[in-house]
DNA sequence: TGTACATCAGTGAACGCGCGTTCACTGATGTAC
DNA sequence: TGTACATCAGTGAACGCGCGTTCACTGATGTAC
């Protein structure tokens, strides 16, 4: 039971499992996720065909873990930024690198949804700490350089809702868990979240190609309408 | 050669080439665009196989032309939202629409692309257009309640760049056309478009369920904050 | 140190499946005289 | 109006393919005495 000690045979089995996996990267880098092909894989790893479920439950098994393992990686990045101190705009810059480093993996995770499959519940749980740590920062950001005080009342610390949207987030705050971040915070930190998608989604599926523009200046113009007065 | 004139023949051909793509979108809503199989639309249409081979090319053709009849939609319903004169918040509401009529179809479009696949070349034309209509409305709208006169120099009409993004914009419109726009009409245009899509792509993946929101609420909000002053 | 046994990685053959696509053919529908 | 011919929708059999997955088995690696 000796913690970290792994023996020979476990260190083996979980090299040639991540072995697996960046095979299995390659190929929906290559692709697409829907492409995904266990005997391919076994094929490029020089063994054959069923040595896989040694490794793996099967196909669905597989493909579960690379989407826990990118919600991981896109959580991880996101600790590591906040933890930089560079604030609201280190997150989207740390997003966006992450995002183009690998579509795919992007995609995987927020992409067309095949309509059978479910993601692993854990999953869930890693998107709450992805949340948690994009509200830790507009909190930061926001006591740092207290913004978007225009429409309150004489509430004072301007934890008062400003307009609908405000006032809605104020009663349905589930996801921000037990996050004190007053409504304007809150509605901070999903404008950010939803304004990142919008470009990076439309950049990564190509529909700025031949637009002419490049579309880093417009995804860091969208950030700073947010830092800087939103 | 009397156009309009069709015979019974091509009449019945129409027919069942839009029996067949019909068939086919009810599948791509059921399995996604990759679980579209032929063998199986025949099989509902009750006939058999290589029957449809008379009505398209082959599975790809068929994909494209949805993915071309796709685009052709949200164009119309562009048009008809602009020409229905309710403004941007009524291009909105169109999108929004269009796309909850069927997620399956907005992500044929916006989705993740196929790593192969190419679309057909004249779906750009056709999302020019669509641009183009934003564009339309942003400038009527910009016209009758000129807004983003924020940090203009004594330039007047507010045409010059207010900061970089308008600069670069105005440096790279190869996609307004001859679209007469400024800049800072250019740039709300793109704003107005990758924020409607970062909520909508967001919703539509699933990934505001157990948030306890509601998404319409957020999405009404991101796109006032850009007519009322963005 | 050496032997007996258990664990387990990997193989190869086989299963059934559904796919896209081709081909030669039948039979009905339309056209020309 | 009737006959001869062309057009074309749809069929059924067949092709080859790659897939996920199962099963019984081999052979190497580790463990216990």
């Amino acid at each position: 039971m000796a913690a970290g000690a792994a023996s020979p045979r476990e260190r083996y089995r979980s090299q040639v499992r991540a072995e697996i996996k960046a095979r299995a990267w390659d190929q929906i880098a290559t692709a697409g996720a829907s492409g995904l092909s266990l005997n391919a894989i076994a094929k490029e790893l020089g063994m054959s065909g069923p040595a896989l479920y040694r490794y793996f439950g099967g196909r669905d098994d597989l493909i579960t873990e690379l989407v826990r393992d990118a919600y991981r990686s896109l959580a991880d990045t996101f600790g590591a930024a906040a933890d930089a101190g560079t604030g609201l705009s280190g997150l989207a810059r740390a997003m966006r690198h992450w995002a183009l480093e690998d579509p795919q993996r992007y995609f995987l995770v927020y992409g067309t949804p095949v309509p059978g499959y479910r993601a692993p519940d854990d999953t869930t749980a890693t998107a709450r700490e992805i949340m948690a740590t994009l509200l830790d920062v507009c909190a930061a950001e926001d006591a740092a350089a207290p913004g978007s005080a225009e429409a309150d009342g004489p509430g004072g610390a301007g934890t008062a809702p400003a307009d609908a949207l405000e006032a809605h987030l104020a009663d349905h705050r589930d996801w921000a868990g037990d996050h004190p971040a007053p409504p304007h915070v809150l509605r901070r930190a999903l404008a950010y979240w939803t304004r990142l998608h919008g470009v990076l989604s439309l950049e990564l599926a190509g529909h700025f190609t031949g637009m002419g523009f490049d579309p880093e200046v417009l995804f860091t113009a969208e950030c700073e309408g947010l830092t800087r007065r939103g």
